[in-house]
DNA sequence: TTTCAACGTGTAATCATTATAATATGAATA
DNA sequence: TATTCATATTATAATGATTACACGTTGAAA
């Protein structure tokens, strides 16, 4: 068992899934995009490249943009703008938004319905993308301060 | 008349309007918030100074850094994280949308009720800013596409 | 086996932003 | 008026994420 926290997908399922969405699979490609699968928590760059670094010696930093840009191109991730200076990614791909705790730094995901927006403005626009980024303080560093 | 797009107000005005909001009157100051108000079109930080260097020849991009700073602080601007790269900033504080049209660039501003919004996983975090950006084709260019 | 395109890698370059240090400013005070 | 002191402005250098580039590897098709 190399990879055990594969959430039950083989290596050879994963490569499968990368092809039937038009990424043609390779070993960092697969390893990058279990590495999504099992760490949904908007890694950025730096995070995915430090922990694969130590299984892959070889992998480099530039595979890891690129493998991304392939991932983003054929829509299986999608960008996370909401770090100041860093990109952040998701494999979730359903809507929803995402908050950032200005204390702890996490990112948390949130339901979002957006089935009754409507826009009189927007509807003569093409809309691909809906980014919703809140920022503030998460229920967990409030009740961390509320202490005395 | 030094500075004639002002939008009526006069560099006493500006000046009077910061020190009321907790921001120190300078000429560079005083400047790139008129510039702001006249350019609601979420500019950088270098079209800013490019804009205010011919007038103020001896203006720094680190002077527009530190008072795009002091602005923030001061809840005056807020900064647009839209753009994959490059900041920037809106002085328009009113809960709104951005639309970025992915084949003109320009970004647009659009109405947005967020009254009806309602979270229960956010309903014990305080949330300080929202920001919601859609991305997509906007109508002048879908229209100039449509020509054949 | 040859070929050829695509992929992976390491290094160098780019560019927005920040840090730092020196100078200028301007108000308060002596 | 001269002095002081905090703050603002500026130029320069440093940082750090991202991209460009060149080269070596791979792997499938012919």
């Amino acid at each position: 068992m190399q990879n055990p926290n594969t959430q039950g997908k083989s290596m050879e399922e994963l490569n499968l899934f990368l092809q039937e969405h038009g990424v043609k699979p390779s070993y960092q490609r697969t390893r990058i995009y279990e590495y999504l699968l099992n760490h949904m928590t908007h890694p950025t760059v730096d995070e995915i490249y430090q922990a694969l670094a130590d299984q892959i010696p070889t992998l480099s930093k530039t595979t890891v943009y690129n493998t991304l840009k392939a991932f983003m191109d054929a829509q299986l991730v999608r960008m996370v703008n909401i770090e100041e200076h860093e990109a952040r990614f998701d494999v979730d791909l359903s809507t929803h938004g995402h908050f950032k705790c200005e204390k702890c730094g996490h990112i948390y995901d949130f339901e979002l319905d957006m089935s009754e927006f409507k826009s009189d403005f927007l509807k003569t626009f093409l809309i691909k993308e809906k980014n919703i980024h809140f920022q503030g303080v998460c229920s967990k560093c409030l009740s961390a301060s509320d202490q005395h």
